[in-house]
DNA sequence: TCATTCCTGACGGGTTCCATACGGCCCCGC
DNA sequence: GCGGGGCCGTATGGAACCCGTCAGGAATGA
């Protein structure tokens, strides 16, 4: 069952949409604001976030970026605002798509269904990982041991387990962690690695599971 | 370097749309119908596809559906027909974003860049190689055994890969991968054929799938 | 205030790439 | 048969780049 969050301070549109997720067997949750949405968020880690940018609160493009800092849930952006900027603004803060009010209803339902069909696949199973003498915990995000990860860590090892033995470039990473304005900033991922490989490796020093590639990016190896 | 495949049959439509993405460093190929379209699209396997559903031969939506029997390529759509019923069709088709006509080419390229950040990651189009005793994976990027190689190496192996049994010139591999300015570098290349064969091959000495064409080129042959 | 996390700059060491040189093979004309 | 010129494969040294690490400061929240 896929658990969908939406994010609307509008009345009307908050119980449209929930009515016709649910019609569909999704599972809906709501929040009226950006804080409420980011609490929600990172309580129930919902499979999909619908969010709407006109909220009382914060700012659209700051709750993306706070959902972004340690999720990469999908995000269906819906706003009143057609401008080009408006749209590059969410898309490049890591929306995955940007829908114009007024929108038919099936059209956004279709554009769920479209935006699940690609991120189901890799929500796929990984619940727990071993890392050296660590046992990694991507449900509840714990670690065995006395170690402790920060969010940011976090997102970039959730990212390197989901694709096990894949190559992910520094760019794909910099741009799903930090934003498309940051694929040059290279020397932050340095510093996470390090920090990680501290946190997690049995040598550090000769990383067996966090691999370099050098010129290319990193890589998880079981 | 991203691939990108643009099927529209309005020169203009093309021209801007290719400008403006090989000036943000993708590579570009064009279609101008839908079983061109097919046709390349099996041909270069692309990493992107940009697809204009009024084509003179074929039905829009049926080109999602040839692409989806064997591919899960990303798509985006672009329509001048705004109706609900449209969009739905593509989207469910297997499409990944629907931008009705006319459009801001800025909006266009956050969609592409989003879509991509998405399916980068996680398209599993099983690209295996088998070469002498190794087994090479172009979307991991890992060759069996404990080989590895640089991102030199890898970018000309892909290019030679993805020709099987077909002549590569030097020409085309030198601009490919170091530029239009070192077609007469031919010693880079002579370089690298060395390490990839050593790598790679079971007699270095004797390459049996990394073959010269003297005078021409090179060929993989599986 | 303190603690944590994130950002930023700097530096040493290692890898990768560039550049040159040299030897072998083949084809060709003499 | 002989020599020369392309063309190709291989070796090697140095330059450029990339990476890991340390340290300190800014920002945030308790």
């Amino acid at each position: 069952m896929t658990r969908v969050l939406i994010v609307d301070d509008e009345p009307q549109i908050l119980r449209a949409l929930r009515i016709n997720l649910i019609a569909r067997r999704y599972e809906v949750e709501t929040a009226a604001d950006g804080s409420a949405a980011l609490r929600q968020a990172a309580d129930g880690s919902p499979d999909l976030v619908i969010l709407d940018l006109g909220l009382p609160d914060l700012d659209g493009v700051d709750v993306i970026h706070g959902l972004r800092g340690w999720s990469s849930v999908p995000i269906i952006v819906l706003s009143g605002r057609a401008g080009n900027r408006d749209k590059v603004e969410a898309l490049d803060a890591g929306a995955d798509d940007y829908v114009t009010k007024p929108f038919g209803i099936d059209e956004l339902l279709a554009r769920v269904r479209a935006v699940t069909r690609r991120t189901v696949l890799y929500q796929a199973q990984l619940a727990s990982v071993q890392i050296g003498e660590h046992m990694v915990d991507l449900t509840d995000k714990t670690v065995s041991g006395k170690v402790r990860l920060t969010p940011t860590e976090w997102h970039i090892l959730e990212i390197l387990l989901r694709n096990p033995g894949k190559l992910v470039s520094q760019r794909q990473l910099l741009t799903e962690v930090w934003g498309e304005r940051y694929v040059k900033e290279t020397h932050y991922l340095r510093q996470y690695m390090t920090q990680l490989r501290h946190k997690l490796e049995p040598d550090p020093a000769h990383p067996a599971h966090l691999i370099t590639e050098p010129g290319m990016g990193y890589r998880f190896t079981p």
